[in-house]
DNA sequence: CAAAAGTAAGTAAATGTTTGTTTACTTATA
DNA sequence: TATAAGTAAACAAACATTTACTTACTTTTG
């Protein structure tokens, strides 16, 4: 048996996430991806049953399952409050700056109902899905460190202005000056947990 | 000369934004638009040059100016930023609240390069887009109230957190019983302005 | 221990469908 | 009656997916 090119199935992942990233996921279409990544149209269809297939495992495996591993580096759930907090927006912060065709389809995983869905699903499947962010949540919160809010407010409060600077970043990177510097979004960290804190 | 007829005009942005809505900006096309608004592809090609000019007056008149019209009612650049923030925040979730398609091509214009391009392009070439808004940073900032922060900071650390509870509205408008309410959403606010605060 | 057989990986080209847009024509009103 | 608004049907190009075939490797066999 003829054993799998694995550099071909990983140029179709990468080559995928770069055209999301410059073109948009509208414009991502099965022939102009195979072409791209040198490969036939037949041999993603191997590994992925139908555009929706490959669509969703690309953003599960490919950029939540990574951005995951990366966000968790080094975090623990008993960790001081504002310590955790910035652990987890610096290692988010050095992620994407590596990873910017990643970032583009997590985006789309905000607005795309296709993705939205998967995100659902793997959320409510697995329930160890970011687990110890939920832990360190409710830990602190027993502690009486943190006000007490549902899950869905920590995050919303502690992640989406972090999302909102990431995207600044690369805004950014195309004029002529970067103004998202580590400085910067360290101060943003301060203003995001003092307002948590009780 | 045959006036033309302002319904079938209407019905095609309406039907728009909810097939973007309900099945994802990849799944809207010109001839669905047309058989789903009751109307002839051409009719829409007499307004607009082609599908991206439709998409871009789209989000921006249709969204982006109806946004920031409800956002900026009753506010003014003077009041206390408190107040200023929760004004700011409470017509905003009142505007999404009953316009959840505009909500959900806000949403793509975070994502979709196109889309990006022409929110970039408005808020270079129209200098007073959210002026009111930076220029109530600004006042807050000079009298000491808040951090000294780049207006990008300051809208990723107010609005960032704002846009992701409607977003997670929404979510639970599908689900038995809704968590995201007005206290809910009052409480993040103070957060928010809390974190600001000097 | 080489050569043949078996097999999944891979390709190029074609499938029928859907796409954005246009053509040739009709309709409604100033 | 002049004219822009509107329609139905058509256009080539691009789409997702499949068909029919070849390739490269493992395993079995003489």
């Amino acid at each position: 048996m003829r054993p799998k090119n694995l550099e071909k199935e990983e140029a179709i992942r990468t080559i995928a996430l770069q055209i999301i990233s410059e073109e948009g996921l509208e414009n991502l279409s099965m022939q102009k991806l195979a072409k791209a990544a040198n490969v036939s149209p037949r041999t993603i269809y191997i590994k992925y049953e139908n555009k929706e297939d490959f669509l969703i495992k690309l953003f599960i495996d490919e950029v939540l399952g990574a951005y995951e591993k990366a966000i968790l580096e080094k975090f623990t759930p008993d960790m001081e409050f504002a310590a955790g907090v910035k652990k987890l927006w610096t290692n988010a912060f050095r992620y994407f700056k590596n990873n910017r065709h990643a970032f583009a389809l997590m985006q789309y995983g905000k607005s795309s109902p296709l993705l939205n869905k998967a995100y659902q699903e793997r959320d409510i499947k697995e329930g160890d899905y970011f687990a110890p962010v939920h832990r360190f949540f409710e830990l602190n919160a027993k502690a009486g460190v943190i006000r007490k809010l549902p899950q869905e407010a920590y995050r919303a409060l502690l992640f989406a202005p972090m999302f909102e600077l990431v995207n600044e970043y690369f805004d950014f990177l195309e004029r002529p000056k970067q103004i998202i510097t580590d400085k910067l979004f360290a101060d943003c960290c301060d203003a995001v947990i003092k307002g948590m804190l009780k």
